[in-house]
DNA sequence: AGCAGAAGCTTTAGACTTAAAGCATCTCGA
DNA sequence: TCGAGATGCTTTAAGTCTAAAGCTTCTGCT
């Protein structure tokens, strides 16, 4: 009977997984972005890039921002602007190669971070307390396969 | 030991969870929005109110656009006036309430979507065949109690 | 009846995002 | 050496998105 309903009814079941992946990570960022621009008047790609400059011992390259955040070149160049503009963060030139521009947190800027992170931190851990330890490792772990599935490994 | 490390140095288990669960998403609406674009010279927020209403049998207004696609009813307001320059819905009113706006595909519309969808399928299908039947099943229920958990019920 | 507040949508200002084109610099091979 | 192509970033045009304010219409209460 499975094999009949299958067959003139196609499963969606992928299309439902990919949805309710899409509605979790949208739910999730709905809420810190909301919460990000009340509490601490920042946004969440804004925070995104104090984190990454704060995770690099030595600042990073608007290249390497691009990788790391996945997204587009343009887009980082509007978005450290903005943050420099604010002194959170300083452009640099690299001496070796005067096409690379070198960004790394100002003072102000890893104070900023520094204060934001465990407030953060927080929200993240209250929206996953409903899962114990057990369903965070092995929807940690199915992530990592999935990740690799995107990738395109069949 | 395990417990000194973790008193000094604080687990970030959940924020690396988080982050797996954005990479993923990350890449797939990334690859989908790229061949959506090249393959058939559509948006995927355009994409995803057309697959809304083509579920609902008899359109939909658009606070139930914005509910659905949980993004801002202004939002929906700029893709609706897109889509409708283009043809592929049409705006209507309601004899019962003059403020709702109702929507709903328009031949051309439908047409186009019934033209997308299989394909747009086949590639979420694709992406996801790294996981087999019992990963794809795990996944999706932890995905339920995660979208539960986000939602505050502890 | 009529008014206060709610509900539904649109408008506005500003931020984020991309793709594509453009500019400067570097690399590498002839 | 020198020029073609690659690399790194910025600019541009257009779309997406939000929060907040504004407008119209409805609802419920007096």
């Amino acid at each position: 009977m499975d094999t009949i309903v299958a067959a003139t009814e196609p499963d969606q079941a992928e299309l439902r997984l990919w949805l309710r992946l899409l509605t979790c990570t949208s739910l999730i960022e709905r809420e810190v972005r909301a919460r990000m621009r009340r509490e601490f008047d920042m946004t969440l790609p804004r925070f995104d890039v104090l984190a990454q400059l704060d995770r690099a011992a030595d600042g990073l390259s608007m290249g390497e921002l691009s990788d790391r955040l996945m997204v587009s070149a343009g887009n980082i160049t509007g978005l450290i602007d903005r943050l420099a503009q604010e002194g959170l963060v300083a452009r640099g030139s690299r001496p070796d190669d005067r096409r690379t521009v070198h960004v790394r947190l100002t003072d102000k800027g890893k104070q900023a971070f520094d204060q934001m992170t465990p407030t953060h931190h927080g929200w993240i851990a209250d929206m996953l307390a409903g899962l114990d330890r057990t369903d965070r490792k092995a929807l940690y772990d199915l992530l990592g396969r999935l990740k690799t599935s995107i990738s395109g490994d069949a």
